[in-house]
DNA sequence: CGCGCTATTGACACTTTGCCAATAGGGTCG
DNA sequence: CGACCCTATTGGCAAAGTGTCAATAGCGCG
């Protein structure tokens, strides 16, 4: 552990360091419990600080929840090897198999914020969901070996949502198994990936 | 209006008939704002009672606020025509491109809230995510004509999200035409009720 | 017309949030 | 090696918000 529970603590960091051990330090509150229910005390007392450093460092409450946010959502960066010499059904099968097997190893993070995530208009959340959607979106196509064309990108980013709802189906309701979700989004990736205007 | 401006108030309303009357008067505030910037004072202002009364009919402010979601986010009854003569294909486009011209006539109350709508384990506001789009699927099978299997829903339910992400592409951003957003969405929704388990 | 039931109110106590001046860590310079 | 300065960090303050409860007052009923 970086900070022990007896440390008297009150060492002086870097504002970029004390930045990041604040935001690791409460992620696991924030993935467990609602916003609401963690109060600046408990995040403090989490991150071994006083109240006051976290308005210091991020304004309010709700601009560290946002940062936590970010930095939870992304989809991890892809390790798949070069899939250019395969045909793209099945460059694309392979890559929503990478999709799932994330999903299920790194947890429900990613799949557990859909669409619009608070139901605020031009809430921050969206902005930062939307954020995590478009970089999924952009993985997926350079996964793929798709051109990052805007256009094909809104596409891909709609079908993100379709990703994250058909995991939980999958990962917490049980109601689909593994090969199902697999082949449903591999169908659907394909038809938003190729599929042109018809007039 | 059912409560005029200048109207003295006190009166005293059914429990059914008040719980309702708050709930119509609160709506127009939560779907403008995030749920932390109204306050209790401002509900109540709005509904023409004593702050006290909310927590009386309600338990919390949360709960309140469940409960305009829970009447917000339900996607119109169908009133579609008999189309048990069309062809499946037919049958599933019609049907999209009713669901389309809701979104756009209806506002986005439904569009903008999707998958997990907090991020928070089991929020109770999931539920009733969830709750709207397990209704959206089951209205959706029976305008096309499916039989409502629980797993036939649970496809179904997994599509909505994609409707909701698509629907957000095409009113919000406008990265998707209508006739695009239709074209996808139909053909997702044909692969997500007939394609059986291969293997 | 008076009574009782209960919907409604207003005030109170507690929690939480954001702010600010005071404090002290730790690197630097004489 | 010791004093000094810069600033990261603290702790307490004031305002705002939330939930509870006993008291009040509509409204139907005898």
């Amino acid at each position: 552990m970086t900070t022990s529970a007896t440390a008297p603590a009150r060492s002086r960091l870097e504002p970029d360091a004390r930045r990041r051990q604040i935001i690791d330090a409460v992620r696991p509150l924030y993935l467990a419990r609602p916003f609401n229910d963690v109060s600046t005390a408990e995040l403090a007392a989490a991150a071994g600080v006083a109240r006051g450093l976290i308005n210091h460092y991020f304004g309010s409450k709700r601009d560290l929840f946002i940062e936590v946010m970010r930095s939870s959502i992304r989809m991890p960066e892809s390790e798949l090897p070069d899939l250019s010499h395969l045909p793209l059904p099945q460059r694309v099968r392979l890559t929503m198999d990478w999709i799932l097997q994330a999903a299920e190893t790194y947890g429900q993070a990613w799949v557990s914020v859909s669409g619009a995530a608070d139901l605020h208009g031009d809430s921050d959340l969206q902005v930062v969901v939307d954020e995590a959607d478009d970089h999924a979106a952009r993985l997926t196509l350079d996964a793929i070996g798709l051109p990052d064309d805007p256009h094909l990108r809104a596409r891909l980013r709609a079908t993100a949502a379709l990703v994250k709802s058909v995991c939980r189906e999958w990962l917490q309701r049980e109601t689909l198994t593994r090969d199902e979700a697999l082949d449903l989004l591999t169908d659907t990736v394909l038809l938003f990936a190729t599929k042109e205007k018809t007039s």
